[in-house]
RNA sequence: GCCUAUGUAGCUCAGGGGUAGAGCACUUCCUUGGUAAGGAAGAGGUCGCGGGUUCAAAUCCCGCCAUCGGCUCCA
């Protein structure tokens, strides 16, 4: 007999050999029907896998992601016996389980799948569900796995065979279907009761582009159909969230093909709501000690030359621009740091300087590869809402609870409360790729970790992922359809300050190098106002949407007192238009209300005949009328209170 | 940059070797209205751009540009 233990402390006798599926039977057999994978001291365990001796069980259902990683992971070795039975001869890749659905590469070899051929690839992988056919896993040596795959001649599997520790190796058998897989994997395909394949995309082998490139095809499955409906409903809905589809909708921002790819521009809707966004920013960065600086859009190419960034990104960034007489050289800025550095140095600074702040809303330039451009969240012109913190070493970690405070500010102001938190560290076995004294590093990653356990952030932490010149906290949000946009950054540097030679004059006389912190809580103006687009639907908040106020004349006899009105709320600074359509008011205000105004402000003869309004709000319908003082105070103190989170 | 797919009116899209289509939006007229679509008429396109095949190309072929979804990249 042996002790299973389970996550709320029971323990409970078994035989030596049990399976999670006979602990979960033991339970309640509806239990074990829903249970999908679990872990085993830890460590992930097919739920149809003997349990050795006494262990801490977790048993995982479809709610839980482990359980949906399994089922998705078993739904990938479906995918791929399916596509074997259907192109003999396919040579696989990997493929693994992903955040929605899962993926297979593979190589085609002379076949040509195309989307044409997802019904019958859905088709296929229904009727292998319907053999019932049970996932067996099997220890294999080095050598045995090297030859079984060698022989059916998959060299990737054999590549990836070819790097694995001997006795660490596991097959995965289903029908006709080996792979080499670690799993776990479900018992049998049963559960699979609905199946969509949703893309093809071209994918390097093992993610290098100087590799073989294979067809990735992405796949969705799920134990009910009605989740499928249901999902594929959501990526619909998800789809009118497009910011590029609300962007031309509400009028904010265009790109033309003659002013080039990934140059956004900004309509005068768009202008004025990023104007606002800056305003917005500028005021609490004024609040806490930053000082607003303008640079040109160009620098002489030795300024990146001095900054490292020539060496390192010279080569794929825009090519330089040549003075006609003089022949020298000017690159589009692609970062507004090195001008912050020549700020830093025209004059001598004390640690009574320190910390200094150097804020500007910086337009950079960056050539990014073509297909990697994407609405406004990846473009080759973006403005930065940037600022470089020069201070002494000791000062991070209190000048990093600040920026975390700007940024917290900001989120809460604006309603992002999903966010993630990536702390991103340097890979302690190689150190050598960094910039900077180990001193340093401990004290800069410390910072960074102390000041988000006081600010109670979650955060993940990542070795490796820091810049070459020094750790960073990066912001995360997620667009419409789940795809991660990086945010607000707060990244600690070491190595501009070295290159540039900067200093200071310490309360001891001697000269010392300030540290600098680059941050932008926004990002760039680009990405965080198509982030806020697809949270809010284009439901913009009132202090930021365009159109505040829509006023709507009961008829054309009206179109005076509309304007009246019209003439007050603007002296109140509130957005407002007539429509001025000859239109039936209940055609007004339904196009009003498709067009997300916040308010509808309906005015007729009694409201002539009173000085009121009727007003109607967005989602909730009519709410009575008043006076157009009360509504226009009662507007504005809704936006102070929307800008004012303290 | 690489792999798929796409590009027709302001928008959403249909069509497809022989005179360019619909709905919505827009303009004008009728209607002058009370809380989610009143009616009629009209205007609007070098079918992404450039070559080729053909008596004839929006349609077929080639190249380019842009865009979607991925990959790689992201100072």
């Amino acid at each position: 007999m042996i002790t299973i233990t389970f996550p709320d402390g029971n323990t409970k006798q078994f035989e030596a050999g049990v399976t999670p599926h006979q602990i979960a039977e033991s339970i309640s057999p509806r239990f074990a029907a829903d249970v999908l994978a679990a872990k085993v001291n830890g460590e992930e365990w097919d739920i149809s896998r003997p349990i050795p001796a006494d262990a801490k069980i977790e048993l995982f259902k479809w709610d839980d992601p482990e359980g949906k990683h399994a089922f998705w992971h078993s739904s990938a070795h479906l995918l791929a016996e399916a596509l074997q039975e259907l192109y003999p001869g396919v040579k696989f890749g990997i493929g693994p389980a992903i955040e929605n659905g899962f993926y297979y590469d593979i190589d085609p070899g002379e076949h040509k799948i195309t989307d044409e051929d997802f019904p019958k690839i859905e088709q296929k992988m229904m009727e292998l569900v319907a053999r019932k056919e049970a996932i067996v896993r099997s220890d294999i040596s080095k050598a045995d796995a090297l030859k079984m795959f060698g022989d059916r001649g998959e060299t990737y599997k054999c590549e990836l065979i070819s790097e694995l520790e001997d006795g660490h190796i596991t097959t995965y058998t289903q029908g006709s279907f080996t792979d080499l897989c670690r799993g776990p994997h479900l018992p049998s395909t049963a559960p699979i009761k609905a199946v969509k394949i949703m893309s093809l995309a071209g994918a390097y082998w093992r993610g290098d582009e100087k590799r073989d490139q294979l067809v990735r095809v992405y796949g969705i499955t799920f134990p009910k159909k009605k989740m499928l409906d249901e999902y594929l409903a959501l990526l619909e809905e998800a789809k009118k969230r497009d910011h590029r589809k609300l962007g031309k909708e509400m009028e904010l921002f265009a790109f033309s093909q003659t002013v080039g790819q990934g140059l956004p521009l900004w309509l005068p809707k768009g202008a004025a709501l990023r104007d606002r966004l800056e305003q917005f920013l500028r005021k609490i960065q004024k609040r806490y000690g930053y000082l607003q600086v303008i640079t040109p859009h160009i620098g002489n190419k030795a300024l990146y030359v001095t900054s490292g960034h020539w060496a390192k990104y010279g080569k794929d960034s825009f090519q330089p621009i040549h003075t006609p007489q003089e022949g020298e050289e000017y690159l589009l800025k692609p970062m507004n740091c090195p001008h912050h550095c020549e700020i830093y140095k025209t004059s001598p600074r004390s640690y009574r300087d320190l910390p200094m702040r150097l804020a500007e809303f910086g337009t950079v330039y960056r050539y990014e590869q073509s297909g990697e451009l994407h609405g406004l969240t990846r473009v080759r012109g973006f403005t930065q809402d940037d600022a470089h913190i020069f201070c002494a070493p000791e000062q991070i970690k209190d000048e990093f609870l600040k920026v975390m405070d700007i940024i917290f500010y900001i989120f809460k102001a604006l309603k992002f409360d999903n966010f993630e938190a990536q702390i991103s560290l340097r890979d302690p076995a190689n150190k050598e790729k960094y910039i900077g004294s180990d001193e340093n590093w401990h004290l800069a990653e410390n910072a960074i970790i102390e000041a988000c356990k006081e600010k109670g952030l979650k955060a993940r932490t990542e070795l490796g992922e820091a810049a070459f010149y020094g750790p960073k906290l990066d912001f995360m949000v997620k667009d419409a359809i789940g795809r991660r946009w990086q945010l607000g950054t707060i990244q600690v540097d070491y190595n501009l300050p070295e290159r540039f030679d900067l200093e200071y004059t310490g309360a001891d006389n001697k000269k010392h190098r300030p540290v600098m912190i680059h941050r932008a809580p926004f990002g760039s103006m680009e990405r965080f106002v198509a982030v806020l687009l697809e949270h809010t639907a284009g439901k913009l908040p009132l202090w930021l949407i365009p159109e505040q106020v829509a006023i709507i004349p009961v008829s054309e006899k009206y179109f005076d007192y509309a304007e009246e009105v019209k003439r007050q709320l603007e002296e109140q600074d509130i957005r407002a238009y007539i429509d001025l359509r000859n239109e039936k008011m209940g055609r007004k205000i339904r196009d009003n209300e498709m067009k997300r105004v916040p308010y509808l402000l309906i005015v007729g003869e009694k409201e002539r005949e009173s000085g009121e309004v009727s007003v109607r709000k967005q989602g909730e319908g009519d709410v009575g009328s008043m006076k157009i003082a009360t509504f226009a105070a009662n507007l504005t103190a809704e936006v102070e209170a929307m800008t004012n989170q303290d």
